[in-house]
DNA sequence: GCTTGACTTAGAGTTCACTCCAGATATTAT
DNA sequence: ATAATATCTGGAGTGAACTCTAAGTCAAGC
């Protein structure tokens, strides 16, 4: 799969996957003779996964350590492990502060409506 | 109260406290005689607002706009109640996706478990 | 009355996460 | 074969949200 059509795929810049495999987001991806990359469905399993862990704010040297365990292999799989576990504690840290400022916003919207608006 | 006991009780630098009063994410502070800032206990209550918004990702021209509009007074209430409700719906969409997310990771370190790990 | 330290301003600098650009090479269409 | 389009690389540029600097003012302590 050519970078222009991942790109489309995942609504990503193609400029965003070149970065993001040059800081070590993604894997590093196979070129075709000429070095023009060829995405495998592995490597787009990858770049779905990180959009995601990316868009809750899971910080990038997390990620790229992620990426950077998984490709030494299997005797990784420990420290791979407390990784994600570290980074559940803050996401639901992070969710629970979300929902107290929900509260929040909620109590001030139910003052206005007391306000008869 | 001045610039530095503010910083202190909320954990934010001086700088910013200038930087945000600048750009009128909150509102503008009363000074002295010889021009420095003196924060009574309602602008404490506004930076600590602001923080817990910003803080939850709400936009700087929202809040913004809220500020402008709570200091026009009583008769901009409805339209600040409106950017109330949007940010409160926007928040309630985020927290969804960060839900949908936690469950991935629950569910990837599920598959760590299976390993014995 | 002079030094010290907190404050003021305008504006420059920093960091993050892209995003764009220039120049080169490759593929596709005519 | 030529033109147009897509890709490559390294590196420069961007916007957001601070963060820092310089030069100056002011009150308090010695």
């Amino acid at each position: 799969m050519t970078i222009a059509e991942v790109a489309k795929r995942y609504g990503i810049s193609a400029d965003t996957l070149r970065y993001y495999e040059k800081i070590g987001l993604i894997p590093r991806i196979g070129r075709n003779k000429s070095g023009i990359r060829d995405y495998t469905e592995e490597n787009c399993r990858w770049i779905e996964f990180i959009r995601c862990m990316r868009n809750a704010g899971l910080p990038i040297d997390a990620l790229t350590r992620y990426i950077e365990l998984f490709q030494q292999g299997e005797e990784t799989a420990e420290e791979r492990k407390l990784i994600l576990i570290d980074e559940k504690a803050k996401l639901e840290k992070r969710i629970s502060e979300l929902n107290d400022t929900l509260d929040r916003l909620k109590l001030k919207i139910a003052k206005y409506d007391k306000l008869k608006l």
